[in-house]
DNA sequence: CAGGACGACTAACGATGTTAGATAGTTCGA
DNA sequence: TCGAACTATCTAACATCGTTAGTCGTCCTG
């Protein structure tokens, strides 16, 4: 009987150059953006040539859905990280902020996990159940407010994104539109309890 | 002394090629998406050889310029057109409600307008003072119903923009976002006035 | 030690936006 | 009226892109 490997070392090469070529992909993003992503330059920054890329991944679009997961892992840690005051209408606030935070410090990432931005990218079951994930997570915030009514969490979650949009489109770096976070909450959160015991 | 034609029938020839050009990427676009818009798809469809766009445009992204010009004028012509109610909170919510309409209709078309979608778009400043035109419209309107603050007036925008984005999105054809639109006016209209009125 | 999986390569394909250059047809001034 | 200039189209070609096919050495394993 042979002894079993306690290790697949060629397991983890082939994982530690997939991370590699990620990073790479990475960098290039932030550096000229998330469209002018080509498989040219991620193989050349890390010295291959493109088609050795594609036995590490099936498609450029794939790269783009590990990178989407990718982000969306980030995104959860950080969630996850946050300490929530007791005071649930603080703790959403918190919760909310940390996410604006999150989007805003890196735009190529937030253009990739929050907008529509590449043609004809779609992503996939396993990658989309992570963003689920992290919306999941808002909604568990959202309801210990006190909001639990779909149409009040829609309102919110539109809201914050709408703020979110507005700031990276328009005022990246700055804080005009994410300053109103608060406030918006507060409003939305009170228009929506007084609302509900109302029946 | 000759005599001064009345009519520059080659001027208008030409005028007339380039609005069938921006007619069949329209509904090019419509087909297929924005993002799959080919010039030689556009030139097959209005029998010419793709080169030859390039007499009566300057590169693709002036054509998407064009577009983005065109529905922004189709815009304002419907902003226009809207018959508002003397109630100015009544007039502020159809005004909105119409802006959603029109995003709403044509799903390709506030791709362009209102989403960046287009990587390496920017639009030219004649076009885009025809997209700050429309701003403009709504914020005349949101002033009348006292909404004067630029904080306050931001929030308007970024939600309406918010339950849009979420629209087109998650629930194209649907009403799962915008029907939220005229409780959420008055909520920040009425949260506008009141903390203007506390100085 | 032999065979197969691994991991890279070169060459090439089809599609894309774009440029260069030739060529008809049209207009207009000398 | 004739030729020059402009208009409007074409063909040919290029660079770049994502991608596929086929090859070759290397490493692990039976």
């Amino acid at each position: 009987m042979t002894v079993q490997p306690t290790r697949d070392r060629r397991a983890e090469r082939r994982e530690a150059t997939r991370a590699e070529i990620l990073q790479a992909a990475w960098e290039l993003a932030r550096e000229q953006g998330l469209g002018g992503l080509s498989l040219r330059d991620i193989a050349a920054k890390i010295g291959m040539r493109p088609p050795s890329l594609y036995w590490y991944f099936d498609s450029k679009h794939a790269i783009y859905d590990a990178m989407f997961a990718d982000g969306n892992r980030q995104l959860l840690e950080r969630l996850d990280a946050v300490k929530l005051p007791r005071d649930p209408r603080a703790a959403l606030k918190r919760y909310l902020g940390a996410f604006m935070g999150f989007a805003l410090e890196e735009p190529a990432r937030a253009e990739l996990l929050f907008q529509r931005h590449i043609p004809g990218f779609t992503p996939s079951p396993e990658s989309y159940a992570l963003a689920e994930a992290a919306l999941a997570g808002a909604v568990k915030v959202i309801g210990e407010a006190g909001v639990t009514d779909q149409g009040d969490i829609d309102c919110l979650v539109a809201m914050t994104a709408g703020l979110m949009d507005a700031q990276m489109s328009n005022d990246p770096g700055g804080n005009r539109w994410t300053r109103h976070l608060n406030r918006l909450v507060d409003l939305l959160v009170d228009d929506a309890i007084t609302g509900s015991t109302h029946g």
